[in-house]
DNA sequence: ATACCATGAACAG
DNA sequence: TGTTCCTGGTATC
C-alpha cells in the first residue's frame, strides 16, 4: 500500500535487482504499449520523487510509474502466468516483476521526466529537500492543514496515514487554519514526518506509535493497536471516539481531546 | 453475483 | 466540488 515509503523501498529494491542488467519489458494487459520503447534495454537505476518512480534505462528512456491507491509490484517466480491485468512485466533470467492496477504506467525522455518531478514538491525521504519551499508554498495556501498535508507540491509523498498521524503526534487538529499554524509547529511537523518515512522505509510498513510510551514492545504494535488516530476506534493514547470525517473527499482522522480546535490560553 | 472499500490524483466546470 | 479511473479483498445477498 503506497506512501511514499514504499515507492523508496521499490526505487532502493529495483535497482538492487536489476541494475546493470538486461530488461525484458512487455505488458501481458495491453495497456503499457510504450514498454516496446525499453524493451531488451540495460537497466541503469531506479529513483523515487515522492511517490513517482522512475526506471531508467541505457537508451535515455524512462519508465515513470504513480501507483495510485491500487497499485503493487510482485516479484514472481520465472515462468509465473500473469494476471490479465498486469500493466508491465519486466523480465530477466533470473527474475520476473510484475506491476498491477498503476495510476500511471508511461514512457517519457528526459524533459517528461523533469516535468513530472516539476509536478511534486520536497520529499523529506530525499536529501535535496528544502522545506523552506514547503513552508513558503504553505503560507500562501488558504484553508485548513489537513489537506494542505497531502498537497504533494508541499510534503511530496506524505498520504492519508502519515498526515492523520503527525498531526495527531503535534496536538494539531486538521481543521486548524493555515495562518494559525506556527513556523514552530510546521518544523514539528516537517520533522515528525520525515522520521516517520524513514521508518517506513526501514521497516517496510507506516509505524507512528512510540512504543514505549505505552511500556510495549514493537512486536506488540500491529495494525490494529499501531495507529494513534487513523483508523482507529478510539485514541490510542486517551480513548476518546475517534472523529471521522470527509475533507475534500479524503477521510481525515482526529482525537478532539489530544487536537483540541483551539490551543488554550495556557 | 454484487457491493463496498482503500495509504491517490487528474480533470471538468 | 464532484466525477472518474485503476485493482482486489472482504462483506453481503
Amino acid at each position: 500500500m503506497p506512501e511514499g515509503h514504499t515507492v523508496h523501498r521499490l526505487a532502493r529494491r529495483h535497482t538492487k535487482l536489476l541494475r546493470g542488467k538486461t530488461v525484458g519489458v512487455s505488458s501481458p494487459q495491453g495497456r503499457f504499449a510504450d514498454a516496446a520503447l525499453v524493451d531488451g534495454q540495460v537497466f541503469r537505476g531506479a529513483e523515487a520523487w515522492g511517490k513517482h518512480l522512475f526506471h531508467a534505462y541505457d537508451n535515455g528512456l524512462f519508465v515513470h510509474v504513480h501507483l495510485g491507491i491500487y497499485g503493487e509490484f510482485h516479484e514472481r517466480e520465472p515462468g509465473f502466468v500473469p494476471r490479465d491485468t498486469t500493466r508491465m512485466r519486466l523480465t530477466t533470467d533470473v527474475l520476473t516483476i510484475d506491476l498491477i492496477g498503476p495510476t500511471a504506467c508511461e514512457v517519457v525522455d528526459a524533459d517528461g521526466k523533469a516535468e513530472v518531478v516539476a509536478r511534486v514538491g520536497p520529499d523529506p525521504l530525499r536529501r535535496d529537500a528544502d522545506p523552506e519551499m514547503a513552508w513558503e508554498r504553505l503560507r500562501r495556501r488558504k484553508g485548513p492543514i489537513g489537506p494542505a498535508l497531502l498537497d504533494q507540491k508541499l510534503f511530496a509523498g506524505v498520504g492519508n496515514v502519515f498526515r492523520a498521524e503527525a498531526l495527531f503526534v503535534h496536538g494539531i487538529h486538521p481543521e486548524t487554519p493555515i495562518p494559525e499554524i506556527t513556523r514552530e509547529q510546521f518544523d514539528a511537523l516537517w520533522s515528525t514526518l520525515t522520521r516517520m518515512l524513514h521508518v517506513g522505509v526501514k521497516e517496510g510498513r507506516i509505524m507512528t506509535v512510540d512504543e514505549t510510551e505505552f511500556g510495549l514492545t514493537r512486536r506488540h504494535l500491529n495494525r490494529d493497536n499501531g495507529r494513534y488516530v487513523y483508523r482507529q476506534e478510539a485514541c490510542l493514547r486517551c480513548g476518546t471516539p475517534v472523529r471521522r470525517w470527509d475533507m475534500s473527499g479524503r477521510w481525515s482522522y482526529a482525537c478532539e481531546t489530544c487536537q483540541p480546535r483551539k490551543i488554550s490560553e495556557h
